[in-house]
Formats: structure tokens, sequence, C-alpha cells
RNA sequence: GCUCCGAUGGUGUAGUCCGGUUAAGCAUUUCGCCCUCUCAAGGCGACGAUCCCGGGUUCAAAUCCCGGUCGGAGCACCA
């Protein structure tokens, strides 16, 4: 061994292909575009039952998309199942919209649950095993006001209710029968309250609020917090897996410990990290303040992270998919730049995005001694999607940006129409002169994109651009690009994903106007 | 403050558990060339990482150990 291991690697190498030829060539190879989520732990074939676990507060947006499609990932690698359940144990911030709201985002992503339930579905079994933690003195009622509470949770100490929670049970039923009210009493873990772990000093497990929730009206007043719902969810569910983003790492010995006091299954849990844009924020705290000053349209704004917002935009759900695919499930906490995701959109929507022609600050350009012409336009250059026909008589326009760099004398060529040569052009004025040349296609001379006199419409393009800059909201966001393009636009039904030449692609809003994807 | 977690090219990641098939794979970005009546897509290629730093173990370390640095998270009657 000694000897083998101090020889030079390619010595060892030989050795070794001499020896067992195969052992070189186990590594497989990648394949390019398809990322795979790694293997899971302790996971059989069958047998896996992940969970998105969303509360309905608000819209979804892209860290839902995240979570989401790895639940379904894995559930769909493992041929197992899929449970989409809405945590609505605050009544304070649930609402029926946001319901609809994250089952249509789901959908739009095409996926598809094997369950669907609600965490309120269950609040007396929560009830129940509530109690049943305090009957085995794993949990108390806790009267102190929480700045008692807060204050000696951070220094480490009981409070009297603690204390005296093995003598005093009768503010156990009196919590269950409504008794306390709102701010009174809570149902608190009995942990450690000297745990390094802060998470493990008597979290607390219900609280009272007396707010309307959207399902079960006013019937219920004693809500289980997150720490309590999750396991027991989970664990009731079959869940085998469960995937939360990794501020939760801390609660993972809570997790537990609750299951393990209740005498009850365990699931797998695994943590990653959120998901946001670099410059893109997910946070209501920063999104809504938006909506509110109007300063953007709403939370289908294209400019925001939401799913309703992405949909607008023109991304697609598959290269969402592939895109979260791509992140992996690791714990190190970056901002990848929204450009990853452009780049697998492009790649999805190029071959299904008709080409057109569309020119911003229209320059008005004559054409001298040329006759009407109808060209026939391919809607795309390399898939077979029809064509259609332009009319042409002796006016076009051409973005005033092509039209900045032309001289007098130039020649230059209106795409998949003729060869021009510049006789005249004044870019204050907007307009143009030049001559016909010939139809010959040439190499060296630039082609620009135009639209006919004779088939246009007003258009307008909205470019969202980034939405913050550093921390402050970029005023100019949203660009407006307004020009002419062709009257086959109109043809266009909303959400028709184009490629206007050599400016990008687009998604088609209405008869008026597109917004811009990527390039 | 205390506790936990992370750190691989410009960017996102694979590999780290079980040290040697790889001085590092893939994607993206940028740049060339080919193709193309688009500044798109496609094809080919190039640039780009002494794997956060320092020390240790070992014939051999991105991978193991120790000590730092930087970044993030938790410490709610939110999830």
């Amino acid at each position: 061994m000694e000897q083998i291991n101090s020889l030079p690697i390619e010595r060892q190498r030989e050795l070794l292909l001499q020896k067992c030829p195969t052992y070189l060539e186990t590594k497989k190879a990648v394949e390019k575009n398809e990322f795979h989520l790694p293997p899971l732990l302790n996971a059989k074939h069958g047998k896996v039952v992940t969970r998105f676990p969303p509360e309905p507060n608000g819209y979804p947006h892209i860290g839902h998309a995240k979570a989401a499609v790895i639940d379904e990932e894995y559930a769909k690698m493992y041929a197992g199942k899929l449970i989409l359940r809405f945590d609505d144990t605050n009544p304070l911030n649930e609402k029926l919209e946001y319901y609809d709201a994250i089952m249509e985002g789901l959908s739009w992503l095409n996926i598809v649950p094997d369950i669907i339930k609600n965490t309120s579905d269950d609040i007396h079994l929560l009830h129940f095993y509530g109690k049943k933690l305090i009957n085995k003195g794993n949990a108390y009622i806790c009267l102190c006001d929480q700045n008692t509470i807060h204050h000696l949770r951070s220094k480490g100490l009981p409070c009297q209710c603690r204390i005296d929670s093995d003598k005093v049970l009768e503010n156990s039923d009196k919590i269950f029968n409504g008794y306390y009210h709102q701010n009174e009493a809570i149902i608190r873990f009995k942990g450690n309250m000297n745990s390094d772990n802060t998470a493990m000093r008597d979290p607390t497990l219900f609280r009272i609020i007396e707010n309307t929730h959207p399902l079960l009206g006013d019937k219920i007043i004693l809500w289980p917090t997150y720490d309590f719902a999750a396991p027991i969810e989970d664990s009731l569910d079959g869940v085998t897996h469960a995937f939360r983003t990794k501020e939760y790492e801390l609660r993972n010995e809570l997790y537990q410990q609750i299951l393990k006091n209740l005498e009850m299954r365990i699931p797998e849990v695994l943590e990653f990290s959120r998901l946001e844009f670099e410059g893109l924020p997910v946070s209501k705290r920063k999104l809504k303040p938006l909506i509110e000053e109007k300063k953007v349209e709403g939370w289908s704004d294209p400019r925001l992270p939401t799913l309703m917002g992405m949909k607008r935009r023109g991304f697609t759900p598959e290269a969402i998919r592939r895109f979260v695919l791509s992140l992996g499930i690791t714990l190190s906490e970056t901002k990848p730049s929204i450009g990853v995701l452009e780049a697998f959109n492009r790649k999805i929507i190029d071959s299904i995005s008709k080409r057109l022609l569309f020119v911003n600050d229209p320059v008005k350009i004559t054409i001298k001694n040329v006759k009407q012409k109808e060209v026939v336009f391919k809607n795309h250059p390399s898939i077979e999607m029809g064509s259609r026909k332009i009319y042409v008589n002796n006016v076009v326009f051409i973005s005033s940006q092509d039209a900045e760099k032309l001289k007098n004398g130039m020649e230059i060529r209106l795409i998949e129409l003729y060869n021009i040569k510049v006789s005249y052009i004044d870019i204050e004025k907007k307009e143009g002169i030049v001559e016909y040349r010939d139809n010959i296609l040439k190499e060296n001379i630039p082609k620009i994109q135009w639209v006919s006199e004779e088939d246009l419409v007003k258009y307008m393009i909205l470019k969202p651009t980034k939405l913050f800059i550093g921390d402050r909201f970029n005023h100019n966001s949203l660009e407006v690009i307004e020009g002419f393009a062709e009257s086959f636009v109109t043809t266009l039904s909303t959400n028709t994903m184009v490629q206007f030449i050599r400016l990008g692609f687009c998604r088609i809003e209405d008869n008026k106007s597109a917004i811009f994807t990527h390039k």
C-alpha cells in the first residue's frame, strides 16, 4: 500500500487501468441544460410525500415558486405525493382571495397537488394534541404579559406560571373553553429556558386571536402557532420529507421534540435558502408601499417578482422551473441575477415567438423611383409558422436610433424589402428621402427594420427595468417605448409571445401595447 | 450580545459526508468564429477559480482537524 501510494498519480492510474479497467469509466456524462435535484435521504420510491405549506396572506411570488417546484419535483422524482396545505393559523393575516391567488399561481406553474387541504381543517385535532401535551406535562398555560415573557426568555429564566404548572391545572380547561381573551393567556411548550437554542426557551404553541377566520369565521379563537401546527400536520399528513427555508433551521429541535413528546412519527426536515433576485425584493414590507403609493400598477405589475407579475412580463413557467432546479437546494444565501432566468426563458420562447417589425420614435422615409410592392414576411426564420403579406408604397418608417447613423449616400437594406440609398435625412424633422437601389442581398450593408405607411398601427412597448437601485425605488423602472408596429400585431391575442426584430422578446398585452420581456 | 448556518471563476451552482478517476464539471455572462435578410436562437471555440485566510494531519486536501475573517439567519402571542 505504501509503495503504491507513493507512486506518481499517472503511474497509479496506469496500474489501476491494468488491474481494474472499468473503475475509471464510471463517471456519467452530465446532460446539458438538464438540472436535477440531489437524491433524498431515506426516500423510497413510491413512498415519498412532500408538502407545500404557504400561508394565504399575500400573492405568491418567486420564493413560493422555488419551494413549490422543489416539493413537486421531489414528489415526482420518487413517484410520491404532493400536498398543498394552506397554513392558515393566523386569522389576522389571512384572506380568502389569497387562497385563490396561490391556487392560480400553482396552476400557472403546472403544479398539480395530489391533496389540497388547510391547516384550519384540523383545528380540533390540533387542540386535541395541545391538550395531550399539557396533560403529559410538556406544555403549560402562561398568563404573563409579553414583556415579561420576552424579558425572562432573554435571561433564560422560567416564569411563575411554569413553576406552578403542575399544580395549577384548571387554567388548561379555561383556555380551551374560551374563558380567556386575546393577550390574556397562551400555551407554551415546556422546553428548556436556558437552552442555547433560543427557539427552545418555551415557545408559544397556542395564542388567542379573536379575529374572523376566512374559513372558520368566529368559531375558533385559540389558534396554534406555526411551531406547533407544522410538525403535527406534517406528521399526520404522512409527509416524509418537509422542506422549508433556512430561517427555520433552529426550529428543527423544537419540531422534533414536539413530535417525540407526542410519540408521533418524525418526518425528515430539510432546508434551502430563500430565493430573491438582485434588486428585486420579495417582501411585502417593501412591495406593499409601492402599490399603495401607486408607484407600480398593482400586484401584477410586470416589474414585480410576483407570479402574476412574472407571467405578465412574459416569463414561462417552464423557465421558472428550470431556473429553480439549476439553483439546487443549497443553504448559501445568494441573490442570483435575473439574467439566468432570462436565458432559460429565451430558449423556450424563441421557438414560439413570431418575428415582427416595430420602430420606435419613427422617422418618415420617402422612397423615390419605386413601385408599390408586396412582401411576404416569414413569421419565424427557421420554424414553419406561416407568413404574412405587407404592402409597401413609397413611404416607410424607421426608428430614429437607426436613422441617426445614416449619412447621405449610404446604402442600407430594409429587412426583407430592398436596398436603398440615402439622399437626405433630417433627424429633427423626423424625415428623410432615399432612392431605391436594388434587391440584391449584400453582406456588408446594415439591415434595419421598418414599418410600411400602408400597414401600421401606433404601438407601445412597456419595458420593465430594475425596480430598486440600492434601497431606493427606481422611478424610471418602467420605460415606455412608443412607435409604430405592423398592423399584424393587432391580430394577436393577449399573452402571445413575439420577438420584435432587433429589439427583443415581448408579450402581447392588447391591441395597442406589449410588455418587453428581455432581449 | 448569545446561538446556528454559509463561503468554489463576473454570476448561479456540481464536487465536500466516504481525501487520490478532476488543480476543479455544468449553466450564465463577456469575447471570437460559423450559420443567419435580427443586436434572437442554433453550432464551435476562448477568457475566466492556487476552491475565504492561516496553520495542522497525510505520500496525497476544495474535501479531514484546529484557529481566524467575512456574509446570512434566529432569539414574536408571524409564518
